[in-house]
DNA sequence: ACCAATCGGAACGATTTGGTCCGATTTGAT
DNA sequence: ATCAAATCGGACCAAATCGTTCCGATTGGT
């Protein structure tokens, strides 16, 4: 019940490069700078980050990254979903295989679960992480 | 993302125990007979189930296991958490130790996404899984 | 007092995760 | 047009956790 330490990064990450949106170009070594983490970790999460569709990378010498879309469009589900692949709290929500054989009488529970914890994660947006110091 | 196997089989386990609320005594064996799943994993997990206060075990020759609670008062949540441990989705939650060293932005809304989640978990209790055929 | 049946804990193997490194590609300057 | 620098992208390796299995300790019945 513990989401993995990539997408806490990956997170963390995303939040540090909403802030340089003035800045369009941002380097993944920047972003380890600001946010602490070892560089080829953050080189790891942008490459995932940009193939789901978040960043949007410019190679090149002066190149570096920007975000896909607008910051209030991001949510945590998505980055969490970038890098962990779907939400999905059992292998019955995605039908691969469920080891209980006959009559599991939880499995038509598991999707209402799921998309309660999916809703509670879409909620968060971008924007709201990016924020200095106020909590919500 | 995904809760452990051992979380779901847990929570299938505890399913099939409320159904045995009339014979109180129950056996490890008689459980996994009825789910489909391997004997030790129900031994292991019963073992944990019971350290966390949910079961009520009997040992001896007739013992067995019973809940130690009514069914209604026990909750998915409670269940994934006697198996896994505390919900923390980040470390940050409990204070173990946040890798992220300075100004963590994100920390302060970490708290508001788990207490939605354990929200979420806690809101199904045993009794609901019981039911043979109808969907929630 | 003996036997049988049960839970409880400990050890082993497998899978996934996290971290590191090097190569391919593209742009900017000369 | 060529060279050089800086970037992303994918592949390899170590570590931790998870899942499974087995064996010992405890208890009640006979």
């Amino acid at each position: 019940m513990r989401l993995s330490n990539l997408a806490d990064y990956a997170v963390v990450t995303m939040s540090a490069a909403a802030r340089h949106c003035g800045g369009a170009r941002t380097s993944a070594a920047e972003l380890a700078a600001e946010t602490g983490l070892p560089v080829p970790t953050v080189q790891k999460l942008v490459s995932k980050l940009s193939a789901a569709g978040l960043l949007r990378s410019t190679r090149g010498a002066g190149g570096g990254l920007q975000l896909a879309r607008p910051a209030a469009a991001i949510t945590v589900a998505d980055i969490v979903e970038a890098v962990e692949g779907p939400i999905a709290l059992t292998a019955c929500v995605e039908g691969t295989d469920c080891s209980v054989e006959h009559d599991c009488t939880v499995k038509p529970h598991w999707p209402v679960v799921n998309e309660a914890l999916r809703g509670a994660l879409a909620a968060i947006p971008l924007t709201q992480l990016a924020r200095t110091r106020e909590i919500a």
